[in-house]
DNA sequence: TTGAAAGCGCTAACAA
DNA sequence: TTGTTAGCGCTTTCAA
């Protein structure tokens, strides 16, 4: 059983391949009553036309592609309650496949999404490239040298991190931006002077360029300014959160610092629950930050300063960076960075 | 600038063009300084295989794919705090994607993802259809009709909601012995009698399963069995669930429910708020339950009693399903009713 | 409006 | 271990 082809379709209703073709592919440039004879042959077949043999010939797909790091463990167990900590971290995945998902619908097109294993000619990326017009690729995923290669047969646009390639277009959030104007708030309107911050590890870019934000907002108050975060965490989770706040609470050294600001949404919420278990009060003993503006940001009481982070927008941008590439391959390739907006709710005091 | 292809590899290392594809295919067939010869020039040359070609020649194509309904509109504003409640009701194709992703990605597939927007013979649905091995489709996205046609050359599993193809490999969650076992405690454990429920609209197969296990629940306890819910509400959203408690609140006509049971968390998330404001306890004077068991079911106060939902399993088990089939295709159907879980919290009285 | 024929770039026997 | 040679199913000129 074989599946059918424009041949069978062909044969069955009595016309040329080059006839069935167009009914599929533009279906006005037939004669209704061919066409109809011809549909109707292609419904009792069951006949699919081939998106390969399609793709072959006319040297396109109608596919664009995401590659995004694998960060959650696969086999990570789902849907109990341990793993909705887990399941907030691959948020950021989720939300620039949806981004991408929009955008690329309203374009016509369809979405092919792989997280990157291991490198080597048979990878996924090379999966990914092989079948689609053009692609993005999130930060950390895939080898600089191997998209060297990529990026000279089809468009590929980086999201997030730093602009690797200068002959692509690429897209990042004002990570930096955010974090400064964040710890500005904390220190002008509210009085602060001794802050503590909370990383992650020095190969994230967005961690890192959170913390120079922080940086600058200290050297611009005159504050000291420290060379490394406070405290680092390896996964930016929601328990890692938690035991950060502990370690700068327990530190008999130092005195109990104002303002905790913490690298990412998920262990500013860990922080709070951690705190409140200490009885120390958010906001009036200390106050708490995060960044991203995940949903969850709103709801925690009290509800979260944070930065919003426009992710799901960066999925867009990338789809229309990548359309209007391939309208025009030899535009400029372009850097955007997407703005973000600091949030100012309960735990800096703002209520 | 044409692309490279495998002719122009083999030119240049000096080789047929079968080996540039045993290089890529299977590399431990070829001597190791022929593959290094082609590989350099491959690199040299920016060579990517294509994926088309590939497909076409080999059958296969290494990728799986899911349909979804359109839900969110592809328009709508995003990374607002208006946009927070859209976003959530998103999240269920987007638990779905991701265990289908990680799924696939073990079975060393990766994943085309398109949400359904109109019929005829160019429609997205095709263009999946035409472009994977194998692939998924969510309830109410594909019309029957064209499901069948398509089934007869790939693999199709659908995902929750009826089963619609008998042939057809079929997964559904247990959405009416959960919401049966969640009203049962209600009356039995609590005590409750006087319940309402807050369902969807009609053509929600799993609103109305819920709806129907709300049924059961209280003919087996013998009480008055509705015809229909308390109130349907039009999207689920979590302003409609806020509107919903506000309307039976207010009907001066019968005594206060001791009970309002949601058909999924983001209304009964709504109903919560509505409640605190108009300084209604729950759940002293009323208890609140949902159905899905998001994350936010667990943070909000008080916790959310609710049902758990295996979402990403659905799209984990969907994967196997297909791998499965793609093994063997002449196994019999399956159809799958994957249970869910009851999360006896706060807003029932079970803190 | 329709048909004939030449590829698109690769895989997979089969040979050598 | 490597090369030769048919296709895979479709799109796309160019003619008719």
């Amino acid at each position: 059983m074989s599946a059918p082809t424009v041949y069978d379709v062909a044969e069955r209703s009595g016309v040329s391949i080059a006839t069935v073709s167009r009914v599929y592919r533009n279906p006005d440039s037939v004669r209704a009553q061919t066409r109809d004879r011809v549909v109707e042959a292609a419904r009792e077949l069951g006949y699919v036309p081939s998106g390969n043999a399609r793709g072959l010939a006319s040297r396109t797909t109608g596919v664009l592609g995401l590659c995004f790091p694998d960060f959650a463990d696969p086999d990570a167990e789902a849907d109990t309650e341990a793993a909705d900590d887990d399941s907030a971290v691959m948020l950021y995945s989720d939300h620039v496949i949806r981004g991408m998902e929009r955008a690329a619908r309203r374009h016509g097109y369809a979405l092919l999404i792989a997280a990157s294993l291991a490198g080597g000619p048979e990878s996924l990326v090379a999966k990914v490239a092989g079948r689609v017009d053009g692609f993005a690729v999130l930060a950390r995923t895939v080898p600089t040298e191997d998209l060297e290669v990529i990026s000279r047969r089809l468009p590929v646009v980086m999201l997030a991190g730093p602009r690797e390639i200068d002959h692509l277009d690429h897209i990042e959030v004002a990570n930096s931006d955010g974090e400064r104007e964040l710890a500005q708030h904390l220190i002008e309107d509210h009085g602060l002077r001794r802050l503590a911050f909370v990383g992650g590890q020095p190969d994230s870019p967005d961690a890192e360029a959170r913390f120079r934000g922080y940086q600058e907002a200290c050297r611009d108050a005159g504050l000291p300014v420290p060379d490394e975060p406070s405290v680092r965490a390896a996964m930016m989770t929601r328990a890692e959160g938690q035991r950060a706040a502990e370690t700068l609470l327990g530190r008999g050294d130092a005195p109990r610092p104002q303002a905790m600001l913490f690298a990412n949404d998920q262990m500013a919420v860990g922080a709070l629950h951690a705190l409140e278990r200490r009885g120390v009060r958010v906001p009036e003993d200390i106050a708490v930050t995060g960044f991203d503006g995940i949903p969850l940001s709103r709801i925690v009481r009290p509800s979260l300063t944070t930065v919003r982070q426009p992710i799901q927008r960066l999925g867009e941008e990338a789809v229309e960076l990548l359309v209007r590439r391939l309208a025009d391959r030899d535009r400029d390739p372009v850097s955007l960075m997407l703005p973000v907006s600091v949030a100012r709710r309960d735990s800096c005091g703002c209520g």
